[in-house]
Parts: C-alpha cells; sequence; structure tokens
DNA sequence: ACACTAACAGACAGGTCTGTCTACCTGACC
DNA sequence: GGTCAGGTAGACAGACCTGTCTGTTAGTGT
C-alpha cells in the first residue's frame, strides 16, 4: 500500500463524504457546492459518493440530519447545564447560541438558508419543518414544566427568539447578538411566570 | 403596430425587468432564477436587460433596495398607525410584520434568504448589513424616545425577534407566529420601561 | 487460489447558466 | 428624408453542474 493514498484516510468513505459535504454545505449553501467539489475535497471516486448518495439531494438530506442531531443535542445539553429547575433551563438552552456564534465559521441557521435556497414544498422544505416542530415541542414541554400558564405561547416566543438570534448569523456572529437574545429569554419567561 | 407585441405593456422596460426580477427573486432566491427565465417573463430582450443591469448581480442588488424600500416603509406605517406614544409604535411595528404573513406568496426574509445564498463579504451581504443596521438605528431611536434606559439593547431585541419572525417564513407564514412575536415585543417593552 | 466487495480514476453526455454579439425594427426629433 | 436612441430576436461561446459509465485496484473471506 502506498503512504500517499491511504485507503482510508478518515474513517469510511461515506463519513468522509458526509464530513465534508456538512462542512462545504454549510459555508456557501449545498447550490453553492458541486458535487465535484464535495469529490475532490474528500477525495473519493466520484462513483463511490452516487453509490451512497444517488441524488444530490439525498447528500443534502444527510447534511440536514446531522445539523439537526448537532444543534439539538447541543440545545438539550445548553438546558442540561443550567440545572434542574426548568425555568432556568429555558433561559439556559440560549447558552447554545451563545457557544454557536462565537464558533469559528460560524454562518448562521443552516436549515433556513438550505430551505431559503430550495424549492417551496419540497423534502427539504419538509425535513426543516419537522426539525422544528421538534424543537418547539421540546421547549414547550419545558415550557410546562416550568409552569407557564400557556406552555404553547411562551414556546413559541422563544423559539422565535431563537431563530431570530441563529437567522442574523448568517451576517455576522455577534455574540452581543446571542447575549440580547439570552436577556430577552429571561424577560419573557419571568413575564410569563409572574 | 402589432397589437400582439406592444411597444411599453406596462411602464419602461427597466421597470418591468426589475418589477419580474422582484417577484421571482422573491419566490426562488436569485439564484434559482436564470436571466432567461426574468427575459421570458418579463417581455424584453437580453441585451436590453444587460444594457440596464451589466452584472446579474447588479440586478439583485437593485432587488434588495425595492425590498428595503418596500419593509422599512411598511414599518414605518405600522408605527405610525399605532399612535404618537412611542412605547406604542414599538409595539405597533410589529403588525408590519403581522401583514406580511398574511400576504399571499409570503417567503420570509428577502435580505436572509438572498444572504444565505451569496458568497461571504461579497456586495449583497453588505448590503443586507446595511439595511438591518439602518432598521435598527431607527428603533434604537424609538426605543431612546420611549425612555427606554438601554435603547440600544432594547433596539436589538425587538429587531432580533423582527428577524425571526421574518427568517421563519420560508417555512410557513403562520399569522400565529406573528402574533406571538408581537405579544412578545409588548412584554419586552413593558419590562424595559418598568 | 479465487471470488467478491468497496473504492479509485476519470471520460462523457446532456443540460443550464451568464454574458456577448450581430442584425433588425420602430418611433421621435431635426 | 435622415439620424439616432432604445428595443426586439436569437445565435453563440465558455463555464459549470448533475448523473452515468468503463475500467482498474486493493483488501477480505473462503
Amino acid at each position: 500500500m502506498s503512504a500517499s493514498a491511504p485507503r482510508t484516510p478518515a474513517g469510511s468513505a461515506r463519513d468522509r463524504i458526509l464530513d465534508t459535504a456538512f462542512r462545504l454545505f454549510y459555508a456557501h449553501g449545498p447550490r453553492g457546492v458541486g458535487v465535484d467539489t464535495v469529490i475532490a475535497e474528500s477525495g473519493v471516486a466520484k462513483a463511490t459518493l452516487y453509490k451512497h448518495f444517488p441524488r444530490k439531494d439525498d447528500l443534502v438530506l444527510a447534511y440536514l440530519d446531522k445539523v439537526d442531531q448537532a444543534w439539538f443535542g447541543a440545545l438539550c445539553a445548553a438546558a442540561r447545564n443550567a440545572g434542574d429547575d426548568p425555568r432556568d433551563q429555558l433561559v439556559g438552552m440560549f447558552d447554545a447560541l451563545v457557544g454557536a456564534c462565537r464558533r469559528e465559521g460560524y454562518h448562521g441557521c443552516a436549515f433556513i438558508n438550505t430551505a431559503a435556497e430550495s424549492p417551496t414544498g419540497g423534502e427539504v422544505h419538509a425535513r426543516t419543518v419537522e426539525h422544528k416542530t421538534v424543537v418547539r415541542a421540546w421547549v414547550t414541554d419545558l415550557a410546562r414544566r416550568a409552569g407557564a400558564p400557556e406552555p404553547e405561547l411562551l414556546a413559541r416566543q422563544l423559539t422565535l427568539l431563537l431563530d431570530g438570534g441563529l437567522a442574523g448569523g448568517v451576517l455576522d456572529g455577534d455574540p452581543a447578538l446571542a447575549e440580547a437574545a439570552k436577556r430577552s429569554a429571561r424577560a419573557l419567561v419571568d413575564a410569563a411566570l409572574a
């Protein structure tokens, strides 16, 4: 085996493809990245990519699933770090936003960015709606456990804030933005539970 | 002159191009609409389009300027309709969001959608940042006149909410979302001025 | 030793996109 | 009548993009 072309440089071919797609798609948007670029950067043959992801759309959907796991995971972790009180968790989850803003290459909400360049009513849209629904349901549950009289409303208000902070990140990942979102969250939670 | 090909069906060629681009770009995103489509739908010759807008990017920027005028105008009008008290105006401007959600073909924030598919640091990004800055400065002024102790913070919180409501519209223009945003605004304004 | 699987390398077809260019037409003004 | 600005119609070049196909190579299990 030659050292210049190791068979599996880092994980399986599928993982390399998906990791590369994740990075490129997030930075430039799926439509801004050609399949050839993904192939070149992941060091994979074209046939291999099309074997694992028959259409480019399949790769985009896999990318969105990866984003979903990462973001929802970060949200849950941030809430858990805020302690046991659901009220604190509702505010603490905004630390996930603060962390995201600080990360190098932060570029806003992958779902909204992708949905913006995808045809309405397509699979990408459906997947995005699904993601947002799951997150909101989780927040609603948290709001209910915190004792909010209108948990659906509070959840909508908080996810709205979260989306606003995320979406604005396409322009600049100013952490002040995330901090403002967190302070808003505190005010809204206090107002709802007063 | 034949009736089948009137010289100027509706306004100048430039206006027809820009109106068509506005409609198509907003619905599918600038990158999702080819120059040929704009030409076909506006009933204009290719040379004419490229005379008025030498690069497609110029057309995209003109589109963003049109959006800026429309949205900022709607925001100011909604605030004015809420009465003379700056405090009411800060909440009232969210009626512009409610109205946008109700409009047929609502598809989220044109600026964020366009920025999502444009290279970072380009002209489109700069124009978008400019737009958001102008809006936030206007809200900050309103917050100051309302007597907020930290007008910059309140403005950031409210524009965050506005962006969240706007951005989420890529998926569904649910008016409940806009209403939740408005109730959040009321809570935040009250909390800031308490 | 042999078959099989997974991956590599890259040519290729068919389509779309931006932007340029030529040729023609029409109405207004001098 | 002559000139000119602005518009129409559409061919064309060159780049890029998705998806298919052929042929080769390395490792694995039997």
